[in-house]
DNA sequence: TGGTTGTTTAACCAGTGGGTTGAATTTACC
DNA sequence: GGTAAATTCAACCCACTGGTTAAACAACCA
């Protein structure tokens, strides 16, 4: 996997299980037990999501006595959302600053 | 790779040529010639990547004689930050009632 | 008709992703 | 110290990625 830290993000956020473990996250911090059991999955496979999400940054873990629960951490979404938004004239049509701005905001900032 | 939509658009985001491609096409569309130029990549390499861009709905493809220009589609884009938005409280740190805000907007909308 | 340019397809390769099962590890409890 | 619970590690499987080179296809030009 490409190693930029926003590959790592957008690749994390590209599994619909890790979409919705964030998603438990937000209510509050969880165990991996607690975090496998809506899924058909092994608790193995989710502890291997959470090594994703955790090299992503988008989870730190704990710990507390036998478990190590994890809990969101909002930054990277922040940086995802924020490339993101270079974008919203363009899918809200107007287009007519577009080029120029992006031209701006990527002078210092290489390919992404 | 995960077949739903918002998975497709978050992998093909997940690479960091790719988003220069898109980069790219924001400023207007583009031959895959003009977009391989910049890289240090065959040209084949770069049409595959537009097959990813492709299949996640962020580019549509013209014809104009031999080529077949790449064009921007920004509606995947939107997806996807509508989908972030959804955190920005949690990322921005007032965690206060967006348990309450996720635990409605996904009332009808499945693990995502 | 044949040649040139632009693009895609095919076959291949090394690496990674997402899952499995089984064994090891860490910590609490008695 | 022994056992049970929570988690991770290791090995394996199969599918897919991102790149390569070589060949095929498509459309223009002379």
């Amino acid at each position: 996997m490409a190693v930029d830290q926003l590959s790592n993000t957008f690749a994390a956020l590209a599994d619909p299980t890790r979409r919705a473990i964030l998603a438990r996250l937000a209510h509050g911090e969880a165990t991996v037990g607690e975090l496998a059991a809506p899924f058909s999955m092994s608790v193995q496979a989710v502890s291997k999501h959470l090594k994703v999400l955790e090299r992503a940054g988008l989870i730190t873990r704990g710990r507390a006595a036998q478990q190590r629960p994890a809990r969101l951490r909002g930054r990277p979404l922040e940086d995802a959302a924020n490339w993101l938004e270079r974008y919203r004239q363009f899918w809200e049509g107007s287009f007519d600053r577009l080029s120029d701005h992006l031209r701006e905001i990527q002078k210092d900032n290489a390919h992404d």
